[in-house]
DNA sequence: ATTATTTTTTAGATTACCCTAAATATTTAT
DNA sequence: ATAAATATTTAGGGTAATCTAAAAAATAAT
């Protein structure tokens, strides 16, 4: 049985590792978890005894098959309540990330299966990112970031990379959601801002870094 | 800040002294909490440090004003939690418990504020126990054990004083519910045991100890 | 191919919560 | 009112998760 502090790393070194796919440095994984590298040394022995990541001193770690399992089914409890949250509760999409922190600990099988259902088996959570099931297993759908889309071709947003409460406030005085409709009106060449039309209507500008951060499929 | 622990001792000190009626002994919160007395005296002089219990030496302990608001807090959440398990969730009576112990530490004001709404403002949850409002005040109704009962008169389900799923479990046997009504047939010297009629209509026995533990009002 | 820099690990402490064993205070029984 | 029994506290330790400072390994730079 893992603690909160472990779910919490193997959460960090699943994202970090894009999944598994690439292995992650002890300080990577102290930046973001807001801790020393010796405190991660530390953690990175315990869960590699618990035989939920690989480790080789000086190599950085690697999560493993049942690492990644465990990190999958936090991943699904986080944005299950995130769901809950905004669907049931009227949460807003910046407010759930803090609370859905403290819910994915919950231990209870039962509960999630229980919240799964209730919430009709969604297979993505608010900011677009997709729900894992109870196997593990993701529906990936290819998205790319706004910025890379081409002029006059209108795009669906399907998810936002960077969550963060100030992205997403900003996004909503944009009037841009999941799901909208996008269309590049035009590239401004002195800072690679985007004008843009929302829904076949509404004219605004977004900044470089935010086309950066919006995930959209054609 | 008090940490899931401190709550947890708090809440048992709110219970084992009847909401602040009484002191309770090193002894008595180390049986409930399932610990050594040597640890309980530990976290007692933490609580202490805290305010929100009055220590005296070898005198047992008093929760104080804070401490009652904080432990009244934790209880609401539980009791919203249930509620929530149970209403929307579709979780039997007996399954709640467990749950519910873990999402009462949850800490978020809104989340609970929005709870509550989600559920409309229930004053009881499913066990008949009358959920504080977010000021820690209770809705208190005077309920009296079964057992102390008349012969052929009606009362009303109102809670069950022991929560145990075994109890629970004997009481869906039975075709007990919060809200049923029952009438007492006769009271059987030999054992105390009673004979019901539930709801007008069904005749079952029950035993003395279980009669102790269902309120009731006329 | 050494030296300098960066990264990682080790050593030794700290806090929260729990323990056992021993000491001390309180209560009960004679 | 003293001895016996019970309750409580103190002393000293252990584990989980963190830290700082110092040592060691890996990487980068000349």
């Amino acid at each position: 049985m893992l603690s909160f502090v472990e779910e919490n790393y193997l959460k960090a070194i699943y994202h970090l590792s894009k999944g598994g796919k690439n292995s992650v440095s002890t300080n990577a994984l102290a930046e973001t978890m807001n801790n020393k590298a010796a405190s991660v040394t530390d953690m990175i022995k315990k869960l590699s005894a618990k035989d939920v990541i690989a480790y080789e001193k000086y190599k950085g770690v690697n999560i493993s098959p049942k690492g990644k399992t465990e990190a999958l089914n936090v991943i699904r409890k986080h944005r299950l309540w995130e769901t809950f949250l905004v669907e049931k509760l009227g949460f807003s999409w910046d407010e759930v990330h803090e609370v859905a922190e403290q819910l994915e600990h919950i231990k209870s099988p039962l509960l999630i299966e229980k919240l799964d259902a209730f919430l009709d088996h969604p297979s993505v959570d608010p900011h677009g990112h997709p729900i894992p099931d109870k196997h593990g297993k993701i529906q990936e759908t290819k998205q790319v970031p706004l910025s890379t889309c081409l002029l006059n071709k209108k795009y669906k947003v399907q998810s936002v990379k960077d969550g963060s409460p100030a992205f997403l406030q900003y996004l909503d005085k944009l009037g841009i959601y999941i799901k909208a409709s996008i269309l590049i009106k035009e590239r401004i060449d002195f800072d690679n801002s985007l004008e843009l039309i929302i829904d076949n209507k509404n004219k605004v500008f977004i900044s470089q870094v935010a086309a950066e951060n919006l995930l959209v499929t054609e």
